[in-house]
RNA sequence: GGCCCCGUGGCGGAACUGGCAGACGCUACGGACUUAAAAUCCGUUGGCCCGUAAGGGCCGUGCGGGUUCGAAUCCCGCCGGGGCCACCA
């Protein structure tokens, strides 16, 4: 019989499901084995679209399946699930564009992308499948969101806390409020540490109802807030600051994005910077990810400077990483939108400040950013007081000064700010040197490297010949002393605007009272499910100034009103952002069907609780997560937030959701077009010498491209699975390159791996007679040497994820099978082992054929004998000054002198050396021998 | 502009901490089998040169330098490609 690789994938995909091979059991479950050492293997589970999968989707899934398949193997209870990110635009575009309800699109999608999955024969435990929109997942998603609604993040624990203990610290007046409702520890702060102005602070019962609610309110991790969102009319909805591009256009759709106020549900992630910053260090993660999640939370060290306004009570407070410049400041920026800007602007600027400042506002952020560095800018009239050398700043507005960074305020040293520097160049503004540098002049250009202070003294206090960070400290403290600055950590990372007017998402369990009082629902009255509407399409517009209105205040009152103790109460018409399921699901997968829990505790233990020795013991988490660099800031800064306060809330037991991060590089494909430029079917392109040739058409190559439908590239999976099986495909995409490198399709090479697997077949099985063509003989000693370094190869390269060269590794041993009549059963036996997590199907059909009754899915890995790969001799090239010129072969343990003996007895080597004495003989045990003559 | 990654035959790639460059696969070419083709099998396949041949020599990991007995690998400076961030004070 031939290798009929279509009969064979059906067969045991069939078995394995029948047979629940890779069902994975909880604690208490039957079958659940304590002794086991856990492993989760997770993907970044995929977005059900319609047009499916394409071949690039699976290089992750067909790699962690492998990895679950020989830690399985390896004796560990290995959890491997998938499941779907089903909220989110694309259906609901899609819905909008076909008419059909986004719920119908998804499940049809799914059920479309679930059989695809399957017939890659990916070990999922198929029973934990998720989908987020389903009720009875989103339920958890919203029951989360009441726990961040509830909870406040307290410093002194560094941690969130329920909320009600901030009450009761109130109270007890353990805490007190300022002015701007933030939190201070005793009255005896009353007078401000930074401005010497009075704080005051109030008590709790000096506050009236509505003043405690909003203290309280302030406090929350998820709170409303009044904000400059990122408004994309043509969307009909706020994007998150992650969503807009550097271009200032939606990531989605590439649409124009405004800035304009609007009340809003936030996140407060910003009160996580430092945790979130600080934990990297405890997971496994790949450097350029960490550094990406570095740079987004963006931490740098500074002071806080207040500045007087000449002739009013204003301050105007700064953010500096450069205080030891102080004395060379020269001006002062606000950002337009900065709320100062009105109150210091002289009458006679005006008008035009406020023009100036309309402009700025309006520009949508892609003018702000695409704009060249040119620097815009307008003088408010206005002065400031340098309070360390009493000199008058004038106080100008530009726009490259930001309102949401530091304090929206800067103090501009344009001897040591290049920005500064243009700024003052261009409207002729005093440059004053204060940090020492002969190689560059302040007047032409700025010098931001560090030095040696100059020109930087009162009468109190000398930075002179001070050190960038000794004066830097020096000056702080001066500052502090006199209450006019103080040390300051400052983040880029902003609070995370969570809600979108869209439909397709989840509702939030809020509910707005008559009189614009906020009440959460109660955990029991969730899942707040969404309205049946005919009609979702979000309030999409080309002004961007109009009011906003959201799909779900089109619901019936029915859904939309909610009467509560004799009120009338509204829900809340916002959903949440797409990214709300994806920020917890790798709990879920623990225990899907929970019903009491969003997961149950000794579940949540088992499968998130690292084993002490597994490499990477502190994170704990889910032991490997696979997916695309995409998600550096996204995905991944969100679920760890989300992780974190469900820990600090005892929800959870790790202190990271995910130990260990791999990131697969992309696979991607020529795309053709055609003499208009228009890009072609690459599927229909076939390849002429050199030319390219569409329906009888020249065609053009452009470049590599990721697959998808904008350059007619995807290649499906399924096609490919029909013409060479999918133990072929599993075989080829592994093969391809390494695992975190981008790399060409290429649908004609598939064929070597596919000629693999039929040279493979042929050395078991008789293909006329169909017999099995393995010998009870045992290996011969060069044969079984060869198998035992597979292993090794083999074994190695699963550990470190080397796909690639592991195969290779076998098709090594298969070749050298191919020239025996019969192959020896324990080689055939182990080879069929180690193959088996790469080309399941062929090697479970084998495993069967050689006479077993069980999938080998949970067999022994093969452990290598080291003492077979200890050769008897070992060859060693000769080299002379670094040239080879010879060889010797020599007992593995012959001494350095019989070695070098060996070598100088060598003609060639003789001969190479001549005359020239010898000078040092190197010799590299089992490596080589270098001869040193000259 | 800043930070990071990469550069090896016609192609994808291999080479563990510096130690035989090009494993393995694809392509191409030659041969076997076949009426023929496909499939399959065998061989060759980095460049240049010497030799009828067996065989041998030189060059070669983007370019230029350096360290070293020895560099694809380490260091310095360029060039080319990719990614992320981008007026973050």
């Amino acid at each position: 019989m031939k290798y009929d690789f279509a009969a064979i994938e059906s067969k045991w995909q069939h078995f394995w499901q029948a047979n629940g091979t890779f069902a994975a059991a909880n604690p208490g479950q039957c079958g659940f084995e304590a002794d086991r050492p856990k492993f989760y293997v997770l993907d970044m589970f995929p977005y059900p679209s319609g047009v499916g999968l394409h071949v690039g989707h699976p290089l992750g899934y067909i790699a962690t399946d492998i990895v679950a398949r020989y830690k399985r193997m390896c004796g560990a209870a290995v959890l491997h699930p998938m499941g779907y990110d089903a909220f989110g635009l694309p259906a609901e575009q899609f819905a909008v564009e076909h008419g059909v309800h986004p719920r119908i699109t998804t499940e049809q999608n799914i059920t479309n992308m679930t059989r695809q999955l399957k017939r890659l024969g990916l070990s999922y435990d198929w029973d934990r499948c998720l989908t987020t929109t389903d009720p009875d997942y989103h339920r958890w998603t919203q029951w989360i969101f009441l726990q961040l609604y509830n909870s406040w993040f307290d410093p002194t624990a560094g941690a969130a806390r329920p909320i009600e203990q901030l009450r009761q610290k109130l109270e007890a007046e353990v805490l007190y409020v300022g002015p701007e409702d933030e939190l201070i520890d005793s009255p005896a702060e009353g007078l401000g540490a930074v401005t010497g102005m009075p704080i005051g602070a109030r008590k709790w019962h000096e506050l009236s109802a509505n003043q405690r609610t909003a203290v309280i309110a302030n406090h929350r991790l998820a709170y409303m807030d009044e904000i400059d969102v990122n408004w994309c009319p043509a969307l009909g909805t706020v994007l998150a600051n992650e969503e807009v591009t550097n271009e200032g256009r939606s990531e989605r759709g590439n649409h124009p994005v405004f800035k304009r106020p609007l009340r809003q549900w936030m996140l407060r992630i910003t009160v996580y910077a430092h945790r979130l910053l600080e934990d990297l260090e405890l997971v496994k993660w790949p450097d350029p990810i960490k550094t990406m999640q570095r740079n987004w939370i963006g931490r740098s060290e500074g002071a806080l400077v207040d500045f007087a306004v000449v002739d009013r009570d204003d301050l105007i407070r700064v953010f500096t990483t450069r205080p030891d410049t102080l004395f060379g400041a020269t001006y002062m920026v606000l950002a337009p939108e900065h709320p100062l800007v009105e109150d210091v602007t002289s009458n006679s600027q005006h008008q035009k400040v406020d023009q100036y400042c309309r402009q700025a506002v309006q520009r949508s952020e892609i003018d702000r950013a695409a704009e060249t560095k040119s620097k815009t800018g307008v003088f408010t009239g206005a002065c400031a007081i340098n309070p360390v050398s009493g000199q008058r700043l004038p106080i100008w507005i530009a726009d490259y000064v930001m309102m949401g960074y530091g304090t929206g305020a800067i103090m501009a040293v344009p001897a040591h700010d290049q920005r500064d520097h243009d700024f003052a160049r261009t409207f002729g503004l005093p440059i004053i040197q204060v940090v020492a540098e002969d190689s560059v002049d302040v007047q032409v250009e700025a010098f931001e490297g560090e030095g040696t202070c100059v020109n930087s003294a009162n009468d109190e206090v000398s930075l002179n010949s001070l050190t960038t960070a000794e004066a830097k400290h020096a000056i702080t403290q001066w500052l502090d002393m006199k209450g006019l600055g103080k040390t300051q950590v400052q983040y880029k990372l902003r609070d995370w605007l969570f809600s979108r007017q869209r439909y397709w998402g989840e509702p939030f369990p809020i509910l707005h009272g008559p009189d614009g009082e906020i009440v959460a629902l109660d955990e029991a009255e969730l899942p707040v499910e969404l309205p049946e509407m005919e009609d979702f399409a979000p309030c999409a517009s080309e002004d961007p100034n109009e009011p906003v209105q959201t799909p779900l205040s089109r619901a019936p009152d029915s859904w939309k009103a909610v009467d509560r103790d004799g009120k009338r109460y509204t829900r809340e018409l916002n959903t949440m952002p797409q990214w709300a399921g994806s920020c917890w699901y790798y709990l879920r997968f623990i225990d899907p069907a929970n019903s009491e829990r969003f997961v149950g505790r000794e579940a949540e233990q088992y499968w998130m609780v690292s084993d002490k020795k597994d490499g990477h013991p502190h994170a704990g988490g889910v032991d490997l997560y696979v997916g695309g660099a995409e998600h550096a800031v996204l995905h991944l800064l969100y679920a760890r937030f989300w992780h974190k306060v469900l820990h600090d809330l005892g929800h959870v037991s790790t202190p990271e959701p995910f130990g260990r991060l791999f990131n697969q590089g992309y696979i991607q494909a020529y795309a053709y077009t055609d003499e208009r430029g228009v890009y072609v079917p690459a599927e229909e392109v076939k390849e002429d010498g050199q030319r390219f040739v569409c329906n009888g058409q020249q065609v053009r190559q452009e470049k590599l491209g990721k697959m998808g439908k904008s350059l007619k590239n995807a290649v499906a999976p399924d096609e490919i699975c029909e013409r060479f099986g999918c133990d072929s495909l599993r075989l080829y995409e592994m093969y391809l390159g390494p695992l975190d490198q981008d790399k060409a399709w290429s649908t004609k090479d598939i064929v070597g791996q596919s000629r693999f697997l039929h040279r493979l077949w042929r050395n078991f099985v008789n293909e006329e007679t169909n017999e099995l063509l393995v010998s009870d003989k045992p290996a011969g000693e060069d044969l079984r040497r060869m198998l035992h370094s597979t292993i090794k190869r083999v074994t190695d390269d699963m550990e470190t994820m080397s796909y690639n060269t592991a195969i290779a590794a076998l098709i090594e041993l298969n070749n050298e099978l191919i020239s025996a009549k019969t192959t020896p059963r324990d080689v055939a036996e182990t080879m069929v082992l180690l193959l088996s997590p790469i080309a399941p199907h062929i090697s479970e059909e084998l495993w069967q054929r050689l006479g077993h009754d069980q999938s080998l899915a949970y067999e022994t890995w093969p452990i290598y004998d080291k003492a077979l790969l200890v050769q008897q001799q070992v060859q060693y090239p000769v080299q002379v000054n670094g040239r080879l010129r010879g060889r010797i072969t020599i007992a593995t343990d012959a001494d350095d002198k019989a070695i070098e003996s060996s070598a100088l007895a060598e003609q060639a080597v003789k001969d190479a050396i001549g005359d020239n004495p010898v000078r040092k003989v190197i010799i590299v045990r089992n490596k080589m021998v270098n001869i040193v003559a000259k």
